[in-house]
DNA sequence: ATGACACACGTTATAGCATAACGCAATTGA
DNA sequence: TCAATTGCGTTATGCTATAACGTGTGTCAT
């Protein structure tokens, strides 16, 4: 019971979920595993999932259509769950998912975007491929 | 008519669809565009995407699920069609992309995964905000 | 030619992902 | 107390993508 401070019983049961979970989850799965806890509907899933997007306590993986718990400690070096731009490396054999930052990457879009006045909102940065293990 | 060479009637038509749209297009869309043309199922649409992607003349945008024409002329820096790494910058309000390489990003990542012994298959990186026009 | 194979195509059905719209209950804050 | 907000549960629907089947056509070695 990772018991999160302000969120829901729903949240939190979502929550707890994905934090138990080494790989990404869809919200189908999700819901599969919260049947037991009263689960019914896909609804559910996504609203709580919302919020917890909001707080930056889960990502989205665009190019799986899934779900991670975040992996920063609460005190990170860009300022925690408030953190900027974030990517994920993907392995497609094993699942397994590492989020990182890289700062040289950010300042670079950055730069970009500034230099043609896009103004940015969200960046989805995703590499997939095989890990060290799984690249045998 | 755009013609283009070794493509099927199905996939020309798909690229043709793409290259004349301004915004990206999803599957169905196109679908819709090409009834008049014989077109009665997504999987004529999806199968002729496969193709087009292979040859990296379209290009998918996972955060919309979408897809949209290469905008690389045939000879571009990075060995055209045949380029690495292409991120786009996605105006959430008037649908525009624009799709360019920042090779500084790319060996940034790069770097980042050698250390890791991860060994990348695609990389996918989409800024979505608001474009000069759109941000006012 | 004939057979074997690869590949595009067309169709139907199904699977997987996400939201609209309704109404109710609990909370909060004038 | 009243109104506004937020979360919740349910049903229905819409959008995205693929499975599985069969057909036709071209290539190429036999
Ligand atoms: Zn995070
Ligand atoms: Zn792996
Ligand atoms: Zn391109
Ligand atoms: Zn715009």
């Amino acid at each position: 019971m990772t018991a999160a401070p302000g969120l829901t019983k729903n949240q939190s049961l979502v929550f707890d979920v994905l934090s138990r979970s080494d790989a990404p989850l869809s919200a189908y799965t999700i819901l599969d595993k919260l049947r037991d806890h009263g689960f019914r509907a896909p609804l559910q899933v996504y609203r709580a999932l919302d919020k917890l997007l909001e707080r930056g306590m889960v990502h989205r993986l665009e190019s799986l259509n899934a779900f991670v718990a975040c992996a920063h400690q609460e005190k990170e070096c860009c300022g925690g769950h408030g953190h900027g731009t974030v990517a994920f490396a993907i392995c497609e054999s094993c699942g397994h998912v590492v989020e990182f930052h890289e700062h040289a990457v950010d300042h670079r879009l950055d730069d970009w975007a500034r230099e043609r006045k896009f103004k940015p909102a969200k960046t989805t940065i995703e590499i997939r491929g095989l890990c060290e293990q799984c690249a045998a």
